[in-house]
DNA sequence: ACAATATTGTTCATGGTTGAACATTTAATG
DNA sequence: CATTAAATGTTCAACCATGAACAATATTGT
């Protein structure tokens, strides 16, 4: 009768796993919105810059490679990248072996830019690890790539 | 000439705040997406789900409070909520002293479709944070609250 | 060499998210 | 009270993201 009884299992938000998790998607989203105010003046999306980034630390890469990295489809990629090139920041190149892939590069232009995004991302990054201790920030960041790893596996794509 | 001299100061991914933001940002997205997919058979979407856990923890609240507490635009909930009353989940009753705020209400269909994908949602947090002790996950918890009011208060929004 | 299969990038239809403009209603100010 | 300002929810157009189907090219198996 009691309707307590419908749900004897202690709730999720009683589970410090849940809520801790709760905790983080929310610091997540509140980042990554004040992270694309910031962008604003540079005149890049989130989602370019994160390419950007990318394209810089893994030069000549396909296509391909950048979704698998970015963790999105394809057909994300080809139409972000045109964005990039209107700007000039951007290069492809077809390679010379394999006709399908397109390798990509970033411009010096786009380099120049993504240093002035990357000075913009790296304060904010700072100002919001500065609440947490050298040590914690490493212990999150050792979690989170178990985490990663765990799904990578699992998924197995 | 050494063209390394442009950028003199360490690189992003050289600074471990950097790399560990970057590995939560991964983390969490590979999680949503699983989480996706894992919803998939109970017919949900995870933005759904996450306005009936709020639904469920606060009933009778606007719309407007449940767009702050999502941290999305108003209008993303009114897009958002047909899609539940459509399914009989949720119902929503104009208040009496103020005619423009509708408050809202999951339905018994609701809280039994909830309690499923808190099942589902559970099982896959609980496999995620093993990765890790619970005096980790707490710290992380901590930080990312620490975070979150931080960039509240700075937003002042 | 040939056929079958896989990979790469594109296109397209669908659905999600956003912010600005708006109507209605309430609160504040004179 | 009258006027102004603010809050709530809706609409709409623009933009993003996604996955399925596709064309072109590579690879594999026989």
């Amino acid at each position: 009768m009691n309707k307590k009884q419908d749900v004897p299992k202690t709730l999720p938000w009683d589970n410090p796993r849940f809520k801790n998790w709760v905790a983080m998607m929310r610091a997540e989203k509140a980042v990554v919105r004040e992270l694309g105010r910031a962008l604003v003046p540079l005149d890049l999306k989130v989602a370019q810059l994160d390419a950007m980034i990318n394209l810089y630390r893994h030069p000549g890469q396909s296509q391909h490679d950048l979704a698998r990295r970015l963790l999105v489809g394809r057909s994300n990629i080809t139409m972000l990248l045109p964005q990039l090139e209107a700007q000039g920041l951007l290069r492809r190149e077809g390679d010379l072996k394999d006709k399908r892939v397109l390798r990509l590069y970033l411009t010096d232009e786009g380099e120049k830019r993504l240093m002035q995004a990357l000075e913009v991302y790296t304060a904010l990054i700072d100002r919001v690890m500065n609440q947490s201790t050298p040590d914690e920030c490493d212990m999150m960041g050792d979690m989170m790539r178990r985490i990663t790893e765990m799904l990578k596996e699992s998924a197995a794509r």
